[in-house]
DNA sequence: TGAGTTACATACCGTCCGATACAAAATAAA
DNA sequence: TTTATTTTGTATCGGACGGTATGTAACTCA
């Protein structure tokens, strides 16, 4: 059985803090982060403001939280998806049609990638969400080039030498996807982008 | 000399309405729609509220006519820019050159596309910012397919046939573009960006 | 069982929000 | 001039906003 033997001295919380974060990010996730107000993150939760701020801080470290269990959550992900043991094309094709799935996802309807669909609006006058954005996009960038690269020295992909842009590339057209998800895109609209996309990258025919 | 004749009754009001939702249109670029206030627009346009009212109607009504507006605008950009007269090649790295560089545009740092930046937020909640986004986007869609299948008529784009994925590869690539203006991207790597899906869709070295 | 500690719930703070009522100002028509 | 019409500036409306003070409940430790 596990137990924590030091259980904290007073009286105990009655959430789970990473289940509280979960339902303040998908609150954030439909609205935004200016639209959401602390009354709609108190609904979401189930929390009263007083233990929203003892839990998580202000309405903006909240948010800044929030991005950051995304940005974890889509490294880790692209991370799996993107194994070197298979070929390229089967390694993007995953992560394509995982996020197409994940786009489409949402109770009031498809709303993309919570980075994109939020913290872009937020990026231009708040350099810390910028930050967030910023270090989420390279690291998406970095990740395909890589295993880009890598298909390369194995000499799976003719033609281009350019792994660094057509990382850019594929990480774009994952941008796209997720604004076309807010737009009201279906999901064969995203899942043929990303075919697409893998198209242009490994070859059309060529594995 | 020219002048309208039948000038309208009342007392004539002091400024451009034109002028006026473009300085609008760049409050709400900055901030998106829900972090302006009236006061941040009325202080863009140095009309009051009651003016503000009278010209526009209510906030969102005025948000509306500025996304309208940048509809526009695109649309006629990109039928200059795809012109059929030149080569694929010239005609779309004239689109992206000319996004990247209006994408870096702004005041208070880049600021990317009005559209991508600030109406994908609210799409989620609001169908009528998300219909005139969805609008948009087929729009450029569009606009890219048309050119694309124009080359491959010509046949002047060898291997794939697919022209309505290629397009919307390209317009994915431009929000991709519009995303990382808005998160402090350089304006090589814009270029970049749209050089590397233009070598993409057109062949490495072929024209 | 009491003291100490932590979390919860109510109620409230001052401020800013979007929107408007009203009257003065500026023009055309009569 | 006078009258009708439209815009402008001021002042304000009720409500929602983010954030917090305060008292009560629930727990550990001695």
């Amino acid at each position: 059985m596990v137990q924590n033997l030091t259980r904290p001295r007073g009286r105990p919380r009655s959430y789970d803090p990473q289940v509280a974060l979960d339902q303040a990010r998908a609150a954030f996730w439909n609205t935004g982060y200016s639209a959401t107000s602390l009354d709609d993150l108190s609904a979401a939760t189930g929390l009263n403001r007083p233990s929203l701020y003892g839990a998580f801080g202000d309405k903006k470290t909240m948010y800044i939280k929030a991005l950051e269990k995304s940005r974890a959550e889509i490294n880790a992900s692209l991370a799996a998806a993107l194994a070197p043991e298979e070929h390229l094309r089967t390694a993007l094709t995953r992560v394509y049609e995982a996020s197409a799935s994940i786009y489409m996802r949402g109770e009031a309807g498809p709303r993309g990638c919570f980075l994109i669909g939020t913290a872009v609006t937020e990026a231009v006058d708040d350099p810390d969400i910028r930050g967030v954005l910023a270090g989420a996009l390279s690291e998406i960038d970095a990740a395909f080039e890589a295993r880009i690269r890598r298909a390369m020295e194995v000499g799976n992909l003719p033609g281009s030498s350019d792994a660094g842009g057509m990382a850019k590339v594929a990480t774009g057209v994952l941008n796209g996807m997720a604004v076309r998800a807010r737009a009201g895109g279906d999901l064969a609209t995203l899942r043929a982008m990303g075919g697409s996309v893998v198209d242009m990258i490994c070859g059309r025919a060529g594995r």
